[in-house]
DNA sequence: GTGAAAGCGCTAACAC
DNA sequence: GTGTTAGCGCTTTCAC
């Protein structure tokens, strides 16, 4: 057999096959499943009732390359576990279905190669946009290459977004999407700051990672603002993960660390230090102050419910997606590459007490 | 102008605008890029030098219709942003990716309709297999339309894979990777039971969802196995976020219900509950008792941690990807539809205590 | 209204 | 080694 005929329950079947059994030709069928086609109503169903009878549904792909496909929308994302990820992913998510584009997905685990090789892929899928979401590793050969593949998306009349991440350097075509990652840390610091704190232990990311070094700047700037000189000694260095954050506080409090309030870089790492100062026999705040950053939803849960600050991650995810797309539509006489910087603010809870001394700092 | 032509930097160029550019054939650009077809190093060079000029990229979709494409599979969960989600999402990710497939994910809400539809739109994308992940509404209505929509896919040479969800109707051409759900919570509430605990709330999720119904058979099971009658006033539904357990445990502190211990459904309800709890002035688990389940990273850091029932996630995900993909490749005679069923453990923490009474219960 | 034919961007079988 | 040709499954002129 030269030709796989698709009966009933077999292979897939090709519009060909439901061609032959209507006994009407291909483009018969194309037009009456393309809907608005003037089409005799009898011809109409029988090629309906052929459709059913082999469960057809047209190749995607092949429409695609006809020039009919669904659109589709990339986004590359370090790991959707932890909690700010999801959040931004699910707005992605939402929003591009809302708008009839399919999502195709990748996590990266923070390796920059391979979130270079997804957005190769995406570029062959002719995916219409590619959203990098969350911050990343900052290093002058990540701006290199990225500005490249944002060229390379550019010419192929797509587009890179930056989702929660900084601009790459000026003139490189993309879009960004962000919130005020330095502004809120410096109005969380400004906030223990003002209960009279003057040691304040920071609880960092990775050094080079941008959403790190944001929040670096805020407590930094903040304390400068009022005009008292961080102890770099009070600055550790780790990751994102609630584990982290664990085994900082544990290391700050058998070196014998100085300190009254501890700002970690985000939630998680605050419920690992939290439960750190817990098994310390500290009272928070009663001893130690503590606050987070990402106002997840847990954030509340813990004992005493955490002072963080809010971030717009699922609306951000949205904007991503919309601005990438409505950049796509109106792209021509200098459609100038955008810029949104959401705002953030900080929510006080339970977990920040004032520091009682003889004499004012 | 009635041919595109792709310079440099303009649209996306074709393998004709690489051979031309070269000097020779689409097929012998096609074979450069291909590998390992033989082809002089004079004219290999010529023609990576155009792909490096034109900056080129082979339109996958059209390499995916001519039967060479990066295979693709798609995967549908309630809400990525639920803890237990993420983790079995992160785990279908990683794995397809080390398989060298695509992502194609969507987030239903658990809309029913919307999943079926995204299982359509799979089918037209001849995705390789298409994961649903976490529990559904159990409804006869979904077994039926899931059943079809199974066979559609078998038909068409894919695979339904059910992850963390119970089997539909025997016989349905299904793959399912399950945990032992209602084990875990039998062992769960056993374990609270021989703590002394008789009367247990329980706060539950969608009453026909199928995650919290084997939860609360386990519930069911334990109390019965022990030849307690559980009290059905103890049992509250909601959903399983952490807001449902801070306001089902608020309206059960109000009217006044009797209990000693409390077995939430997820271990984000427990947060919830734990809050609520605390609020009104209660230790825990002095006063009452607290269980959750999925043991989310956070539970160690609730205070106090967490008891609460292991479940391997991610390799839930994982399997649930290698499953669908071996299936694929021995399919024919008789693959057997396969069932896998992974253990869960209870991990002990400090959240449930001893029940002193007078008299044993 | 409907069919034949060309074309989307690619690969593969078949020449030379 | 390399070009020509014929598909892949669909849509869309262009005739009739």
């Amino acid at each position: 057999m030269t030709r796989k005929s698709a009966d009933g329950g077999g292979g897939r079947s090709t519009i060909r096959d439901v061609a032959a059994r209507a006994g009407v030709s291909a483009a018969t069928v194309s037009r009456v499943l393309g809907g608005v086609y003037p089409v005799s109503a009898t011809t109409r169903t029988r090629v309906l009732r052929a459709v059913r009878d082999l469960d057809y549904v047209a190749d995607a792909r092949a429409k695609a390359i006809a020039g009919v496909g669904t659109p589709t929308l990339g986004f590359v994302l370090d790991d959707i576990t932890g909690p700010s990820f999801a959040l931004m992913a699910h707005g992605v998510e939402r929003e591009a279905t809302r708008l009839g584009h399919l999502c195709l997905v990748c996590s990266t685990d923070g390796d920059a190669e391979h979130e270079l090789a997804f957005i190769e892929t995406m570029r062959a899928q002719r995916a219409a946009a590619v959203i990098l979401v969350g911050g990343s590793a900052d290093t002058p050969e990540y701006r290199a290459r990225t500005g490249r593949v944002a060229d390379a998306l550019a010419a192929a009349g797509s587009r890179l977004v930056l989702c929660g991440r900084p601009p790459l350097d000026p003139g490189a075509p993309v879009s960004v999407v962000e919130y005020d990652n330095e502004g809120g840390a410096y109005a969380l610091c400004a906030h223990v700051l003002s209960r009279g704190h003057r040691r304040i232990l920071y609880l960092g990311g990775k050094p080079e990672h941008t959403t790190a070094q944001g929040r670096e700047r805020g407590y930094l700037a903040a304390h400068r603002a009022r005009g008292v000189e961080p102890d770099p000694v009070l600055r550790l260095a780790g990751d994102f993960t609630r584990d982290s954050g664990y085994r900082s506080m544990r290391r700050a409090l058998e070196v014998g660390l100085e300190f009254t309030a501890v700002m970690a870089a985000t939630d998680m790492v605050a419920a690992g230090a939290l439960t750190a100062l817990h098994e310390a026999g500290l009272a928070v705040p009663g001893d130690i102050s503590l606050v987070g950053y990402d106002d997840i939803p847990f954030a509340r849960d813990l004992h005493p419910a955490l002072t963080t600050v809010h971030v717009p991650y699922e609306e951000l995810g949205r904007l991503a997606v919309r601005t990438a797309l409505e950049w796509g539509r109106k792209r021509g006489p200098e459609a100038s590459d955008e810029h949104l910087l959401l705002g953030t603010h900080v929510v006080v809870r339970d977990s920040v007490g004032a520091l009682v001394t003889s004499s004012a700092g």
